[in-house]
DNA sequence: AACTTCAGTGTAAACGTTTTCCATCCGGTA
DNA sequence: TACCGGATGGAAAACGTTTACACTGAAGTT
């Protein structure tokens, strides 16, 4: 009765803990204990009578427990947009797989784009006590960016975070790649680009936005507000996006997307119009996610390797863990850039246009 | 001194736990725990100070200690196979969504097809106390099933486990979906059908590739080893696949695959061949993931309902979790069905071979 | 008026570990 | 022989909760 608060019926397997393991091996708890944390200091005979007592009982110690006194739970918290989009999985292989050869596991959170999802995931991390957090998606609010502060829990964001600080931020250089794209596209003779960004209330969805805009402007074209589209970064987005391109009075020749996902939504959706890849519109797209490479016809788009994001994410999360106090760690810079595989060609009727007025061509240098 | 293990300084923000709560809100402890855990005696004031107080602090429960007392951690334990498959990122989210409406949690693991990894994983589960474990991929070696049994936490198979408990199996019927498609074939015209499986150490893999052979068979139709492939259940391995069978001395007119990222690979391979889906090869994916609808063109694969899946999952888990004792569920079954989109069609020379002789058709039926 | 109930609250034990501190044992030295 | 110091092991406190139990009043019953 003072064993176990349910009656311990005997059919009942007993309970496999850290005392089982110390009366079979003869030893006490504080031994046992101090065997699995390889703690150096323990006599080697003893150390075998616990190890085989451990592996004899298949004996595995309770992590709730371990973090609980520790204060450490040896887990780091990931927190995506959207673990659908095939990007996310990528990335999360790619942080587990960091975060494991540090000796670390990840608990995950998917917000869906959801703001009162975001908060359940935190709560999760909070009430969880991850050691740190990488947050891979839109803006959290600050409530619990502070709470994270309080229960010193460093936090990583992918895009920088004006008010916050610098050492926290991943900065992803989103316009190498996109300055690559747009003048990919220019030097094939494409004037009038289109570009279908993210939801835009998440601040990557903005930054490469804003990016393209810039370099646009830098490359000397302007922009058609009626080929500016928001999409949602879903398949479903891209195609209606791009419906919505082809009911607009005048076609670009060519479509950037905000990524990969909004760039096989927009293939489908000429596929539909029966309209042709490079033939009637040249195709770019974001990210380089593995089925970039196996789309019909394969996919020209802006490589952001979820290696080096994952990496440098754990690798900041970790310096600042072990280091006294979160020292502003030089900013991680991320960058991007274009990967061209079939998606992009000549513009639409360039062919007819060099012959009727070849002047345009020198012209256009 | 007393208080903390580490000096505590000034500067450092003060712990927010249940004490600070209790005396926040000037009750104890237990009012604080039974306030927040929806306990219906407690007094009404008293509720109201301990919810102001709670959120006055920011207070959010730990959820190890939690765990670790009431020996119910509120986790539900999902292992796949390999996150970067379509299917299970879909799979996941409608666990997670099932687990979430009924006040659990998941904690995700993904094998990779590797033994090793899988022991990994139910470690983990383990270790986290999970409260039950759905395990959606291949065989799980007995060791660890022991352990969950030691442990008291109950699993479901996605595949009949021969040695295990009835109730802990989810029966997939394959057959439902795949005779549904080798019938659509063979009413086409199709004679000659290929298959490429998943990994043969997988007892799903395995059971998908009995079936098709099994109907084959019931449908008056001769397998030929030549276009009977091991594949890995990847976009790579659907490619080299498909290029195994182009290289074989004569070739099928339609091909059978066991999951959607293998069709999308035989399609590009047919792509790189520069041959016409589904003029020159009917094609046949399985899960329907959402992407097969986005394929060009659209591709025809039979559904397995994740949703489905995920439910009846949850719901034997949480039904042998509140009875007294694992009761004998009765076994869930889940259904497969033919989605029919763009990519089978008659087989090649079809047109051809009726004209030529037109008796083939009628001697055909 | 003296019991019984009973709702509502607080105290303290438990959960399975890690970790601090102290006791013991050993060999070596004076 | 007595003493010291360095290993090494064990007892017990701590981590932040839940929950069994005991206690308090107040209300209801005789």
């Amino acid at each position: 009765m003072k064993r176990s608060r349910k009656a311990a019926d005997a059919s009942m397997p007993a309970k496999i803990d850290i005392r089982s393991v110390a009366s079979l091996a003869r030893v006490s708890i504080a031994t046992v204990s101090r065997t699995i944390n390889h703690v150096p200091t323990v006599d080697p005979v003893l150390a075998a009578r616990v190890w085989k007592a451990a592996t004899d009982l298949n004996y595995f110690p309770n992590t709730q427990a371990r973090a609980l006194v520790s204060g450490k739970s040896r887990l780091l918290g990931l927190i995506v947009s959207e673990i659908t989009n095939p990007f996310f999985p990528e990335l999360i292989q790619e942080f587990e797989h960091a975060a494991v050869a540090h000796g670390y596991e990840i608990l995950l959170g998917s917000t869906n784009y959801e703001t009162k999802t975001m908060e359940l995931c935190s709560r999760r991390m909070i009430e969880r006590m991850v050691d740190g957090v990488a947050i891979m998606t839109f803006g959290i609010e600050d409530f619990l960016l502070d709470r994270f502060t309080a229960d010193n829990i460093p936090y990583v964001f992918i895009d920088p975070a004006p008010s916050r600080p610098l050492n926290s931020v991943l900065a992803v250089d989103y316009r190498a790649g996109i300055y690559e794209g747009v003048q990919h596209l220019a030097v094939l003779g494409h004037r009038n680009i289109g570009f279908i960004s993210g939801p835009l209330n998440r601040r990557s969805s903005q930054s490469r936005k804003a990016a393209f805009l810039s370099c646009l402007e830098s490359t000397g074209l302007k922009a058609n507000p009626d080929w500016l589209i928001e999409g949602t970064h879903t398949l479903d987005g891209g195609h209606d996006a791009m419906q919505k391109i082809l009911a607009s009075p005048n076609w670009p020749t060519a479509i950037m997307c905000s990524n990969d996902m909004t760039a096989i939504g927009v293939q489908h959706a000429l596929f539909e119009a029966n309209l042709k890849i490079p033939g009637d519109f040249s195709l770019i797209g974001f990210d380089d996610i593995h089925l970039a490479e196996y789309t019909i016809p394969p996919l020209t788009t802006i490589r952001m390797s979820c290696r080096d994001l994952a990496n440098k994410a754990i690798e900041n999360l970790l310096s600042r863990l072990n280091s006294p106090e979160g020292q502003p760690e030089d900013v991680s810079t991320i960058t991007t850039r274009l990967i061209v595989r079939q998606t992009t060609g000549l513009p639409r009727n360039a062919l007819q246009d060099l012959k009727q007025k070849p002047s345009r061509k020198s012209r256009a240098r």
